[in-house]
RNA sequence: GCCCGCCUGGCGGAACGGUAGACGCAGCGGACUUAAAAUCCGCAGCCCAUCGGGCGUGGGGGUUCGAGUCCCCCGGCGGGCACCA
């Protein structure tokens, strides 16, 4: 035990990391430690570590600087490892607020964004990452994107291309496609104009000819989150059921014979009572032409969106356009054909058969508009002379009534039998149908990747010849005019058709920015390449062993990446199927929120926080000492104010103290809070951390010093030095970073318990090892204070930390000699006992009886059993 | 609305189905100091109390010798919903 009134004799100068970071990233950069060759040697272990790279907003924030500190420590614990380590970083540089700026403030959408990019660059480099920035570079340089050009042309090639029609947001004053962010309550967010929905042309990449293998290959992903996989194959949506077809009893008014329908309960096909069809349905369009109140009906729905979380929030609401349909199984029996906003023209075939008997929202439609309800599926035990359904419909299992044939069935083999029924007199089909829709890529923006294709009157859609590659953005464009500026560009456009050589025009709608993102991490494995990739250089380096990113991207982003990976596999581009063999989601960073008494949100630096007696705290406005309100802990957000500017943070107490306090606060895959007392924290610790070292270190034995044969006190910390070893590993490799944080605040607690035992024998040689084995567990974490301590324990070792591998623990050191068992009484904790390792178990149970506090809970009753988990408690049963 | 998560002291959290609260932040007490900062030592879930006991992991139920952990129901908060990235 330390004395505590004993101050330390010299206190060493604090740990300077304004000098020393810069310092040490300078010195790794010189020795280029992070840089990779394209084709890695063959006996190299390869690791790919990619963190989701960020789109060039302007300034880092929190979210960034806790994504590339959980890669860090990953890409420098695997290169610790001996793993040959790739970890690169670039831009997602094409996007909407690249051209929000060109509108507001005049700013070119390049400019803008180079500009960003710079700026990002030196904030990124301030915090240590263990990057290899030669291979840098961003989704808006030609370069990039033309390679991106020439993956288009050979998916079309392949197969994979198609032009559909699909329908669009769009803003009739504006004369503009919005984005689903940019409607918002139903209008444009710059015009406030109803948006309507409007059918467009469009480029679609053919992602369902996977769709059966994106989710059968799920399976395989066994370092993903479950529930980024669960979420996955609900999107992909597989579902089994039938397409039934029904004649229309007017035909010739409707101008169609019959409407098809997907239905997943075609069991249910007898409690049919209407059937509804989309807006945009061929069959709602007959009915708009003949009948004013269903074109009003039609038209009112296509203001609605294209959002499914708008339409699906949106009052359930129908309209009956006249028309009837007959039941496949029923003579003579026929049911109304209603327009309703909730069906989804681009799910199944945009027609329903409602059964309100078992599914909610037809019986909500039902009784909303007085259509019919029979129940055809009886639940177990209930009298199907007495069953009746109110408001609430029945979606179990039970027996089949009310229906003709399937009468006695249950609901699986009622399925089997009726789409038997409807294939032998061929009005329906089984099928598997997929919720996934083919990948629409056209937007009518400036700030993207042009899609390669030429329009010619003669020759339809010709793609642009490889040799014209790539086809770059022009420069001069005007921003003042709504629309998208390339379309109204005077010259871009106008080109020769490539095949007949006749006058044509290009293709003025640029790629989906999830386009850019699909293949970038193929692309870093060979950045300079003139093809789109190098097959030796990808084939070697992917699949990305361990991907880190935010769990919004859950599915699109990832999705749509496995989607490219494999058409670049169809195209010959590489040969693996899935692109990330591990996934990490990490949370979000959140911050408390400050509003004044008048209701302002106010930046955490405009208040001043205060510790009241009973633990509960408040809070003032700097300055004027007016109170303000501490408001809940929120994603920061500009429009909260809540925000922290990552900048400041690393400006005040350095990189590490930024890192160190994001990977103590919490899991990493949960949402963390960002809080001043707690980044002070981590700041106190570097600080300790660095007076341990260097106090300890003029009088530590030399570098090298053999510390094994330690007694007493010594192997105690030895002890500590192999198990922290053992923890923080251990920790590492689950991703438990508050974990290894807690262990290394741990050990540093051993190692500063030590110092009044300093002349134990072998002590100096033990404290070495502790000191150094420390500097090189915080190594992955806190990389510059890793060095500055190492170099002071070792000076002149001519190796730095960042090119030293990973400390081993010794087994020896691991076990322990006395175990603490945990008595219990019934299940209630009633003593502990400690006994030595092995001992065995009828002395355990004898010392776990003889407890005083053991006897009294056992009140004089037998035991009736007693049960012994070694190492961890005795329960005994009375 | 649909799909997916999360919920443990004042706070962030730890815990192979086996001693709930490790470690840190904030707090309190002490040492050092003319003083402060920095640092060091100690206390600390809640309630009753002397040993000790009772209650406790969002709420309710269940499985088990034993549940924060597994199962069912409910509540609150968050992510996604195909043109934000």
């Amino acid at each position: 035990m330390n004395d505590a009134a004993t101050p330390t004799p010299k206190d060493p100068p604090r740990y300077d990391f304004a000098a020393a970071e810069p310092r040490w990233q300078a010195e790794w950069d010189r020795r280029a430690c992070f840089a990779v060759p394209d084709v890695p040697p063959a006996d190299a272990k390869k690791y790919y570590v990619l963190e989701m790279f960020p789109y060039p907003s302007g300034k880092i924030h929190m979210g960034h600087v806790r994504n590339y500190t959980l890669g860090d420590v990953v890409a420098r614990y695997k290169r610790a490892r001996g793993h040959l380590v790739m970890h690169p970083m670039g831009w997602d540089a094409f996007g909407l607020p690249a051209e929000n700026a060109a509108r507001e403030r005049g700013i070119h959408p390049g400019k803008w964004t180079w500009d960003n990019i710079a700026n990002m660059r030196a904030e990124l480099q301030r915090m240590g990452l263990s990057l290899e920035w030669a291979r840098e570079f961003a989704t808006c340089d030609a370069a990039y994107y033309g390679k991106q050009q020439k993956l288009f042309l050979d998916f079309w090639k392949a197969g994979l291309v198609e032009r559909k029609e699909s329908w669009v947001n769009w803003d009739p004053v504006d004369g503009t496609v919005l984005a689903n962010e940019q409607v918002i309550d139903g209008r444009g967010w710059r015009s406030g104009a109803l948006v309507e929905k409007k059918k467009l042309s469009q480029w679609f990449l053919g992602i369902t000819k996977y769709a059966p293998d994106l989710l059968a290959a799920l399976d395989g992903l066994d370092r993903w989150p479950e529930r980024v996989k669960l979420m996955q194959a609900n999107w992909i949506g597989r579902s089994e059921g039938a397409r039934v077809r029904f004649r229309l009893t007017d035909a010739k008014a409707a101008g169609l014979d019959e409407v098809e329908v997907f239905t997943t309960r075609p069991d249910t096909l007898f409690g049919m009572s209407f059937l509804a069809v989309a807006a945009e349905h061929p069959l709602a369009a007959a009915a708009a032409a003949r009948d004013p109140n269903a074109a009003e009906f039609v038209a009112e729905c296509r203001r609605m969106g294209t959002s499914e979380a708008a339409i699906e929030q949106a009052e359930k609401r129908g309209y009956d356009t006249g028309f009837r349909v007959a039941h496949p199984f029923l003579p003579g029996i026929s049911f109304p054909v209603w327009i309703a906003n909730f069906v989804l023209m681009e799910y199944g075939t945009g027609a329903i058969f409602g059964c309100p008997g078992h599914d909610q929202r037809d019986m909500d439609f039902a009784r909303k508009y007085g259509l019919s309800v029979l129940p055809v599926v009886l639940p177990p035990g209930e009298d199907p002379a007495t069953f009746t359904l109110g408001d609430v419909a029945y979606t179990d299992d039970g027996k089949i009534f009310n229906s003709d044939f399937l009468n006695g069935l249950d609901v699986p083999t009622a399925k089997r039998r009726v789409i038997e029924k409807l294939e032998e007199g061929g009005q329906g089909v089984g099928v598997v149908n997929w919720r996934l829709r083919d990948w629409g890529i056209s937007r009518q923006r400036y700030w993207g990747c042009p899609i390669p294709v030429i329009h010619c009157d003669a020759c339809g859609a010709v793609p642009v010849p490889e040799d014209q590659l790539p086809v770059v953005l022009p420069e001069d464009v005007d921003f003042s005019r709504p629309g998208n500026p390339l379309d109204h560009h005077p010259s871009w456009k106008h080109v020769a058709c490539p095949s007949c050589g006749k006058p044509a025009v290009r293709e003025t709608d640029t790629c989906d920015t999830f386009v850019d993102s699909s293949w970038y991490f193929a692309r870093f494995c060979s950045p300079q390449a003139a093809e789109p990739v190098t097959r030796a250089a990808v084939d070697a380096w992917l699949p990305v062993d361990q991907y880190i990113g935010g769990i919004e991207h859950a599915i699109l982003h990832l999705l749509y990446s496995r989607f490219f990976t494999r058409a670049m596999k169809a195209t010959g581009h590489l040969q693996c199927e899935e692109p990330f063999a591990g996934l990490f989601t990490q949370g979000m960073v959140q911050h408390e929120s400050y509003k004044s008494a008048d209701g302002r949100w106010l930046y955490p630096e405009e208040v001043e926080i205060s510790a009241n007696a009973d633990g509960t705290r408040s809070a003032v406005v700097k300055g004027s000492n007016e109170p303000a309100v501490i408001g809940r802990v929120e994603a920061m957000s500009k429009s909260k104010r809540n925000t922290v500017d990552p900048g400041a943070i690393i400006g005040k107490y350095g990189a590490d103290t930024a890192r160190w306090f994001i990977l103590s606060d919490n899991p990493p895959e949960r949402d963390m809070e960002w809080t001043e007392s707690g980044v002070a924290g981590a700041f106190r610790f570097t600080q300790r951390i660095w007076r341990l070292a260097a106090n300890a270190a003029p009088a530590l034995p030399p570098p090298g010093t053999p510390a094994e044969g330690a007694t007493g006190a010594a192997r105690k910390l030895r002890q500590a030095t192999h198990r922290t070893i053992a923890g923080v590993t251990e920790a590492l490799e689950n991703f438990a970073f508050n974990v290894a944080v807690a262990r290394i605040h741990e050990f540093a607690n051993a190692i500063g318990e030590t110092d009044a035992a300093a002349s134990a024998e072998g002590m100096g040689a033990a404290r070495r090892e502790a000191l150094e084995t420390l500097a090189r567990l915080v190594a992955p974490m806190m990389p510059h204070l890793a060095e500055e301590v190492f170099s002071v324990l070792c000076p002149g070792a001519g190796k730095l930390v960042a090119e030293m591998e990973w400390p081993q623990a010794d087994p020896d050191l691991l076990k322990a000699e006395t175990v603490t068992l945990a008595v219990q009484v019934l299940g209630k904790l009633r003593a502990t006992i400690e006994v030595a390792a092995g001992a065995p178990e009828a002395e355990i149970f004898a010392l776990a009886e003889a407890e005083e506090n053991v006897q009294r809970a056992l009140g004089g009753k037998p035991v009736r059993k007693r049960i012994h988990v070694p190492g961890r408690v005795v329960n005994l049963v009375v």
